[in-house]
DNA sequence: GATAGTTGATAGCTATAACTATCAAGTTTA
DNA sequence: TAAACTTGATAGTTATAGCTATCAACTATC
């Protein structure tokens, strides 16, 4: 019996129910690079736990905090991530993920470097942040925890 | 004759003319917690060219870029204020705009602390993000300057 | 002291972001 | 092999965010 949340078992029409929402609005939040479904070889897509949980997260940043989705992208490409997995230098002024501030890391093609070699799904950035309220908090002991 | 960009100096007629749009709007804007206007006693707005430079940014953001006032104000709350200013950590555990994540440090009342003794349209933290694109490029800045 | 600007506040407009319904074609499952 | 899903795509709906007009009262400026 599977007990990970990060497994993919949920499909869409289910994340949906679970949700409260249409199916098209997932694959929106998709579209818009807020989150990235497993996809089986059939381009099915399957929802783990915590995609759940991300995607619940989304939506309170959209009806609750009135949010625009383009903002969620702007707050997501200010996560750290060249920190995170330790980019080198070369790896740094090839990522654009890096120089723009548009959208997450995880909604570019990455094609050198770390990112070149695993899915932005199963990245430490992309699992870490699944939760809105972890960036602040990871820009807080960034700078406390900071040998100064 | 003053040439310093931060010198309060256009009156909210002239500032609302140089930006193209209502007065109303720019004191939205203040209302929102997006700006702070230098006010005379007589709670006259005067602004200087650094908040027309500051203001204009937030119109691209808005207008050409689709983030919501919402989503501007989470942003520049994760602004590490307590970092720039060098707070105690007994200031921090007191702060509001520490603690929380929902609009910039000065659009709180501050009390204690350093904050308590000076105005926030004087402080660096609000004269140094003027501009948008410097959030990110601060945290890079951060991360990378960091001795691990 | 009269004209032009300011203040805060309320009420109304409008463009559009977020979402849903529906489609034909393909895939899964029993 | 049929029923129930899925896929991507387009077109339509709706709530509301962002903005403006306008108000009476107050202040600046000449």
């Amino acid at each position: 019996m599977i007990k990970n949340p990060d497994t993919p078992v949920y499909t869409i029409s289910t994340a949906a129910k679970l949700l409260g929402i249409s199916i098209p609005t997932l694959r929106m939040y998709e579209k818009e690079g807020l989150i990235v479904p497993f996809k089986k070889e059939s381009k099915q897509r399957l929802y783990s736990l915590t995609d759940i949980d991300r995607i619940k997260c989304i939506r309170e940043s959209i009806n609750r905090d009135k949010i625009s989705i383009a903002g969620i992208k702007r707050i997501l490409s200010l996560i750290p991530c060249w920190d995170l997995i330790k980019c080198t230098a070369e790896d740094r002024t090839n990522c654009m993920a890096f120089r723009e501030h548009t959208k997450p890391c995880w909604d570019y093609n990455h094609t050198t470097g770390i990112c070149g070699t695993k899915q932005c799904r199963d990245c430490e950035v992309y699992l870490q942040f699944a939760e809105c309220s972890k960036i602040k908090s990871h820009f807080i002991s960034i700078t406390l925890n900071r040998n100064s």
